[in-house]
RNA sequence: GGGCUUGUAGCUCAGGUGGUUAGAGCGCUACACUGAUAAUGUAGAGGUCCGUGGUUCGAGUCCACGCAGGCCCA
């Protein structure tokens, strides 16, 4: 095996990730990293499973991206991190998939498709993609265990959720009941909000809504009200654009800080004097400015404006308590109707639209079932034929019989025209039946309940409302929001311990959690678990048909001893062996065939399993204890914690990332069982990724056609770009707007330079035969200044670089890497150290500078390919290798840090104190940022940097500047090519010092006198500030002064070239003379030879012969660039390989060379 | 409607605890430099720091109210 540094013409990332990916494959490079970490400290991560039913995007790669960084960065530190890859298989889309692959829908399962087949697809097209996401997870890099992923499907997964929720149901966290949800009576079943975001469900209807008028009972509570006595009823006007929801109003709903009016005025419709109640602001939008200023005494009906007049303004929480008469008085509360009928207070309630006061009917909306509960107010409910209580609307959408006979009866008093007759069973709420709207005399149930409203002096304004409502997606028809049975888990429970807990989690943004996760914790409902679907884990409760009994079971070993009971009660069933342990590979205990388990109750009845699914986040949010599933043997010891090996120390996670839109999801769900089952958090930190926009901001979709593909994009920049811009971009919470421009800038600037600098070290390294050993480091003596300072800046990196990752801020460390490798190391190291790798004269020689100089460049290199292996893993291990396989065998046998075969397997480097030294690192920053001064002088004078000049000038204002310059004068020298530096003190008499004021800490001595005393200072002298100065205090228009308290710079010295900037000033000498203008001549002749040596494809090591034509030397410089010729004819021949330097008559094959004004003839040849 | 979040150069982003000339990279223009060369340097053009008020001697930064975008939820 060679032992020289591989070398590179050019560079091929897709190629390189690819190589380097079959060796890491090859190799077990990933399972090595894990398993030789055995024993130490576990970093647990939990892999959120992603859904292998659709492809994955370019997100995916940025998700992924973030937690391989962490996952190993820890790994680098020494942690074993173990990552188990996972995927989530349930829920809804992939049925809606399945529907769509069909053609079918969910009215047609247990139809015209058995829920056996349908399943059965289910389960094939879940993992459709699998092949495309493992791809995606191989080419980008992400390291998970592909080989032993979790699945959700899996019965050992399934049967570990049902413990969990034998769990809460012991803990009586687990219960029936019902919540308001939208529901379509014309397909008969309620929709999910996936179903309510389909496009095209939120159509713009017209409806009629009402302002319906509440009648005030007479009370202490309300007497203020009655003040002065109205003229008639006092009433308060509750706005509604569902009418057919007033007759099951128990409550009205104001809102506490909102001002209220009372009124008096006339209804529109009745023309007898009311007393009427609603916002302030919403006055104007029921009354007129007009009749505000007519007698309310002289109306009379027919009228066209109502007068109206102001009684007083109240406050929202005056009304809270009031009692008012039943609206619509067809039936009674089933219990506590004593608290029925009352104003109460909502946070929901707005002065947007309507009066600022909302009707409340707790069965048919969700904030009035909340508000309803709060203040223990009952719905309006009847008893159907088994006795169970059942809204007032039944599930076709109907009004039950007792109210459609009340409306009929109203529709004959009031002799109301319908299209048809209308029987007590035929008033729906909406048009679920195909009435003939077109009918003239077509009215709509809201129509007619609005009709009695105006007969009964009920109704204060009726109109046409145009709004948009959803609408079912199958039937086109409204849908209503109704009360549906559901199971659910009580977090409500335990939801300050949520909070607590919650408040010990490090977010990344932390007002992810503190804000948007924090403040859902506190107005937190409980979790609606029920999900009315197919293909989803089983909800273990068995039931009995009446309801009274029920039981959870906890495992297939619980279910089988069921079972058997059940049969020995004479009740049929499968062969219960199939719930034996040692089938439990092959059990399906999905629908259908989880719900032919008949078990048998306490009191001999049939109990039949509830038909609900239970809620595909519950899946994923159990993953930390489901992944490993139930262990039989502490089952049966009845265990706490009964999971499989993996289970111990593995919870809670230390890491997990997903996007922010997880919040309410996953994240949540993880928390919540947590919590609720083992009183901890889930994981201690999390970041949350926020969304992946295209380049212009607008969100990726199929429909704008910005859909970018990541195989493509991986596959054209190779992984290490794409992730690299991803992280550096901006930090990972922020929106990314994706631009491939950004990627290929990356590309080129960071990962070009980082190539190119390793190309120049193994260029030369192989050059004079250095090659790394680690037993023998260069010592500190042999270093140089620069090299002491690109290692002093490389410890910098290294602890910023620590701290970024350990505190989860990527970009950061990323940032912080870049800077590094293309501004420190290769810009200025490099750069200026060109001469000491270059040096044809000793080549093959290793001189103790040079192998300073090499041990420097290998270490700086060797530590950047390790900080960057999270973010960039494939390149980082490419230079790692390449500047190390070389010693490999070596280090193995000296057991030294580079022993490795992967970056991947090193342990993280510490900084070393020793190699720190902040004096040089300012001092060099004064190199830098003087040179940068005197190249911007050179050019304003038009004298390019090989023209050597005499000197530069510097202004010393303190004495720690001067020593900090000349620790690097030499080095300022040869970059900007000028042969000294001065220093100008004040003992010069040359410098004409400025003072600025020091307002820091002038604002804090003076305050508003700040201004004043700036003043003072900005006009003091160069003597004043000498003295100043001197003395330590000045004494002017009643300031004292003192050298703290102003900034002093030169910003100029007369009679020279002078830049400044920053209190930083330099002067440059121009003056030219003969011997600078030769010297400077001879360096552009070795400029020229060189271009010439490369043009002409001369290997770095030819040697050559010039010769110059002596015709050519003839006109303008030429006789000066002659002398020069002669005068530097050694250093010209050095620094061109020359072995000749002639100059000759007549030359044959000379080719024409631009020199200022000349045009020399020059041949070039190679020597053998 | 609510919670969270963002707004700084044409683009992508930096700008602890308030301090008086607001920066970087890319892009553009010009000129240089270079045996690392698809790189580099210097200079130039380019800014109502989203707006309006307020606090302060002093606000990109703190406060209030808006405007516009994003996410989640109603």
């Amino acid at each position: 095996m060679t032992e020289k540094y591989p070398e590179f013409g050019q560079i091929d990332y897709p190629r390189l990730a690819a190589e380097i990916l079959a060796y890491w494959e090859h190799e077990n490079i990933f399972e090595k990293s894990v398993n030789n970490r055995q024993g130490a400290h576990a970093f647990t991560f939990y892999e959120g499973p992603p859904s292998a039913n659709g492809t994955p995007g370019i997100h995916h790669v940025m998700a992924r991206t973030i937690k391989d960084i962490f996952c190993r960065f820890k790994t680098l530190q020494g942690y074993q991190v173990k990552r188990k890859g996972g995927w989530d298989t349930h829920g809804l889309p992939v049925e809606l998939q399945v529907e769509k692959q069909l053609g079918i829908t969910k009215e047609d399962i247990g139809k015209t498709i058995s829920i056996a087949e349908y399943n059965q697809k289910c389960r094939e097209t879940v993992m459709m993609y699998k092949d495309q996401w493992d791809d995606l997870t191989r080419k980008m890099g992400y390291w998970v265990d592909l080989k032993h992923p979790y699945i959700t499907y899996e019965p050992a997964y399934i049967e570990t959720l049902w413990w969990l929720l034998k769990q809460l149901y012991n803990k009586g966290l687990l219960y029936k009941g019902y919540t308001i949800q939208p529901y379509s009576p014309a397909a008969g079943t309620g929709l999910s909000s996936h179903e309510l975001n389909l496009p095209g469900t939120y159509k713009t209807v017209k409806d009629t809504s009402v302002v319906a008028q509440f009648k005030v009972i007479r009370n202490a509570r309300s007497e203020f009200l009655f003040q002065p006595e109205p003229a008639g009823g006092v009433f308060i006007l509750a706005w509604t654009t569902t009418p057919w929801t007033l007759p099951s109003n128990t409550a009205l709903a104001v809102g506490e800080n909102i001002r209220y009016t009372v009124a008096d005025t006339y209804n529109p419709y009745t023309h007898v004097p009311v007393r009427v109640v609603l916002a302030s602001q919403l006055l104007t939008k029921y009354f007129s400015e007009k009749g505000a200023n007519i007698d309310l005494a002289g109306y009379k009906p027919g009228d066209k404006v109502i007068p109206w007049k102001a009684v007083k303004e109240i406050q929202g929480s005056d009304l809270t308590g009031i009692r008012y008469e039943q609206l619509m008085p067809y039936l009674q509360p089933l219990h506590h109707a004593e608290n029925a009928f009352q104003v109460v207070a909502g946070d929901f309630v707005t002065t947007d639209e309507g009066t600022g006061i909302v009707h409340t009917s707790p069965t048919f909306g969700a904030d009035d079932f909340r508000v309803a509960r709060q203040y223990n107010i009952p719905p309006l409910t009847v008893r159907d034929e088994a006795g169970n209580e059942v809204p007032v609307v039944d599930r076709k959408g109907k009004f039950v019989r007792a109210i459609g006979e009340k409306l009929k009866e109203a529709v004959e008093k009031y002799g109301i025209k319908t299209h048809r007759v209308l029987a007590a069973d035929d008033f729906y709420v909406k048009n679920y039946t195909n009435e003939d709207e077109s009918h003239p005399d077509y009215k709509s149930t809201d129509v007619i309940i609005s009709i009695i409203l105006k007969e009964e002096n009920k109704a204060f304004r009726v109109e046409k409302y145009e709004h948009t409502y959803p609408h079912c997606w199958r039937t086109d028809k409204p849908v209503l929001y109704y009360p549906l049975d559901s199971w659910f888990i009580r977090t409500t429970a335990l939801k300050d311990r949520m909070a607590e807990l919650n408040r010990t989690i490090n977010w990344k943004p932390e007002s992810t959690g503190t804000g948007r996760f924090g403040n859902w914790l506190e107005n937190l409902v409980d979790w609606n678990l029920s999900r009315s679907r197919y293909w989803g884990t089983p909800l273990p409760v068995w039931r009995t048909a009446d309801g009274r009994e029920e039981k959870c079971i906890g495992s297939i070993d619980e279910l089988r001893e069921e079972v058997n009971k059940a049969i020995a009660a004479g009740i049929e069933n499968p062969n219960p062996d199939l719930l034996l342990r040692e089938n439990l590979h092959q059990l399906d205990l999905h629908r259908p065939y989880v719900d032919e388990w008949v078990l048998v109750s306490e009191t001999g009845k049939p109990m039949y399993r509830e038909s609900d699914l239970v809620d595909v986040w519950f899946d994923s949010g159990a993953m930390p204890y489901a992944q490993w599933g139930l262990n039989p043997g502490l089952l049966a010891q009845n265990h706490s914690q009964p999971f499989n090996e993996g289970w111990n120390g593995a919870f809670p996670a230390d890491f997990i990332s997903e996007g922010v839109d997880q919040t309410r999801g996953w994240f949540f769900t993880l928390h919540a069982l947590a919590v609720l089952l083992f009183d901890s958090v889930a994981f201690k930190n999390v970041v949350s990724t926020g969304l992946l926009l295209d380049k212009d901001g607008n969100k990726m979709s199929k429909r704008l056609g910005n859909v970018i593909n990541p195989f493509e994009t991986l596959e054209k920049y190779g992984p290490d770009a794409v992730r690299w811009y991803m992280i550096e971009n901006a930090p990972p919470w922020e929106n990314l707007r994706f631009n491939l421009a950004g990627v290929e800038e990356v590309q080129r600037k960071f990962f070009g330079t980082l190539f190119n600098t390793y190309s120049f070290f193994a260029l030369y390294a192989n050059i004079d035969g250095y090659i790394k050993d680690e037993l023998n480091n260069s010592s500190p003596e042999a270093l140089t200044l620069l090299d002491r300072w690109i290692l002093s800046r490389l410890q910098e990196l290294i602890t910023t670089v620590t701290r970024a990752y350990n505190e989860y801020e990527p970009t950061r460390a990323v940032r912080a890497i870049q800077e590094f490798v293309c501004d420190h190391l290769s810009n200025w190291y490099v750069r200026l150290n060109r001469k000491r790798f270059w040096q044809p004269a000793t080549r093959g020689e290793l001189s103790a500078d040079k192998k300073a100089a090499y041990d420097t460049l290998f270490n700086c290199l060797a530590v950047t390919a390790q900080l960057m292996s999270p973010v960039a893993p494939f390149m980082a291990e490419w230079l790692y290798k390449n500047l190390t396989d070389n010693i490999r065998q070596k280090a193995k046998a000296h057991n030294t840090p580079l022993r490795f075969e992967s970056v991947h397997l090193t342990t993280l480097v510490q900084p070393e104190a020793q190699y720190r030294d902040e004096e040089l690192e300012k001092s060099m920053d004064y190199a830098q940022r003087i040179c940068s001064m005197v190249h911007a002088l050179r050019k304003s004078s038009k004298i390019k940097v090989r023209t050597p000049l005499h000197r530069i000038l510097l202004p010393v204002t303190d004495d720690r500047f001067a020593a900090r310059v000349r620790m690097v004068e030499n080095i300022i020298k040869a970059e900007v090519n000028v042969k000294t530096v001065e220093y100008l003190d004040d003992a010069s008499g040359l410098l004409i010092k400025k003072a600025k004021p020091n307002f820091a800490r002038l604002g804090k001595m003076y305050g508003a006198r700040v201004k004043d005393v700036s003043a003072v200072i900005q006009g003091l002298s160069h003597q004043e500030i000498v003295q100043l100065e001197k003395s330590g205090s000045l004494k002017k228009h009643g300031f004292e002064l003192t050298p703290d308290d102003l900034i002093v710079s030169t910003e100029d010295i007369p009679g020279w070239l002078v830049a400044s900037e920053n209190q930083l000033t330099v002067a440059l000498d121009v003056t030219l003379t003969q011997e600078l203008k030769q010297e400077g001549l001879a360096r552009d002749f070795v400029n020229r030879i060189q271009n010439l040596r490369k043009d002409m494809g001369f290997a770095v090591l030819d040697k050559i012969a010039i010769e110059v034509d002596r015709k050519s030397l003839a006109n303008g410089d030429g006789a000066l660039l002659m002398d020069a010729l002669n005068h530097y004819n050694e250093y010209i021949r050095t620094e061109t390989q020359a072995l000749s330097l002639e100059i000759c008559e007549g030359l044959a094959h000379a080719m024409p060379v631009q020199l200022d004004n000349l045009v020399l003839n020059i041949n070039i040849k190679l020597c053998s």
